[in-house]
DNA sequence: GGTCTGCCTTGATTCAGATCAAACAGAAGT
DNA sequence: ACTTCTGTTTGATCTGAATCAAGGCAGACC
């Protein structure tokens, strides 16, 4: 449908990458830079489209350089469950495995910087930033992980749309670097089918959670995807979260 | 209760530690185990205590030397997900971060080994082999964890209950190299409720879902803990995983 | 203009698992 | 033997979210 722009060869330099200070080689001196840049190349996704399925050999590890992917899991019968959020600069693969366990899926455009597994692999051996980097990113992911298995284990369908929206609107905040005071607006990425995946939820309790949070004063709904919220600390307060709350993701 | 045993002293040489291969050491050369050996240290935890408190600071990060530990959220109205299990191996804490965002609790008598903070972060910055082989344990934690996540999000208390069976019994039947042939038998590490909150159920129904297993010949039960599994593979159907269900914790 | 098509909302009903409530079993203590 | 305690089973009932079933709405296409 829109145009088949092909950035495999519009090379970006890396000192000019909007992931710079926050992707897996956010630590990385002038030569390991440049020895990255020599071995990266990109790729584009569309919008809905399959970037890997679960059980593909992945010849590559990547950072998303812009756009939002998903991380999934189907069963037999067709129950899917979200497992993770790619967002820009976040990282997919794993060294020394080639196959992935997961179904990796653009969900809006997506660019993505690669790096063919087996150069990354002695990448990682031979120079430790980037895999000390790795590291914390892997920790930062983990801790998510174990913050979500809270939210699907034992919060309610209320708490768990607040939990998202809150967590969504904070990362839009942070992305854009505005000060967290007045009122948030911001678009929500997913459809309502993709947050019940990542919510453990269906469609029809997302949308009547959604709202419920509407009719509450909670949020303010411009259409199915812009959302406003007039009163964050009123939001936090149904996630069950304790007041720090600190969701990371 | 029982004999408060002080194993803080009873130092063990790391070439005869039962968890040398596996654990956060295991790709140490001679020189970089001697190194280990100079700031380990061992502490030892009665069934039932906390190891450390979600918020605390943690002084040190720890391998788990013998016994199960568990890692869990609470929210404030007490709602609990458990969202870790740590065998002998696992590693306890944090690079770069003093304290921890899980209660630690001992289940049985726990024996881990110990590295102040300080010293280790040291060593993840001048010796790969400790980082390299974390960031491996620390990547099938995380895939661990977002196979927990589907089960969480999605299973049915059957499936929830079988699958954990059946990761208990393959984990036994690992650690004790026999042959996965004929009929399991093992004890389960866990109560009723704390299976509970691994499962994100209520202690009553995991009750219920164990007796309908048994009562549907896919398990024996000789008092609350032994149990016996006739057919592997018959459990196995009952999960919802496919075929090959790469399942890992 | 009309009619798809994809996404979303809303209503009616059902059901799996939670909750409330007893009773039971084994181990430890007296 | 008897109490106490902790962990477990079992039963009765309730309820939050799933399921089943229409409709609604906005953009794309004819």
């Amino acid at each position: 449908m829109a145009v088949h722009h092909d950035l495999r060869s519009s090379a970006v330099d890396c000192a000019d990458c909007p992931i710079r200070h926050r992707a897996v080689c956010a630590r990385c001196d002038h030569d390991e830079l440049a020895h990255l840049e020599q071995i990266k190349y990109y790729r584009s996704f569309q919008a809905g489209q399959p970037i890997v399925w679960s059980g593909d050999r992945m010849e590559f590890v990547a950072s998303v350089v812009s756009g939002i992917a998903t991380l999934s899991q189907t069963m037999e019968d067709g129950r899917r469950q979200m497992v993770g959020l790619l967002l820009p600069s976040d990282f997919v693969g794993r060294p020394a495995r080639d196959t992935v366990a997961y179904d990796v899926t653009a969900v809006s455009d997506v660019v993505m910087c690669c790096f063919r597994k087996k150069p990354f692999d002695d990448l990682i051996l031979s120079t430790p930033h980037v895999g000390q980097r790795l590291l914390e990113m892997t920790l930062d992911e983990l801790d998510a992980a174990r913050e979500w298995m809270l939210l699907l284990g034992r919060k309610t369908a209320r708490e768990k749309i607040s939990s998202l929206v809150a967590i969504i609107a904070r990362r839009d905040a942070s992305l854009r670097q505005r000060s967290m005071g007045g009122a948030f607006v911001f678009d929500l990425p997913l459809t309502r089918e993709e947050m019940a995946d990542y919510l453990g939820l269906t469609l029809e309790t997302v949308s009547r959670q959604m709202t419920a949070l509407r009719k509450d004063g909670l949020i303010t709904l411009e259409g199915n995807r812009t959302v406003t919220i007039p009163d964050f600390d009123a939001l936090l307060e149904e996630t069950g979260d304790d007041a720090d709350g600190g969701l990371l993701v």
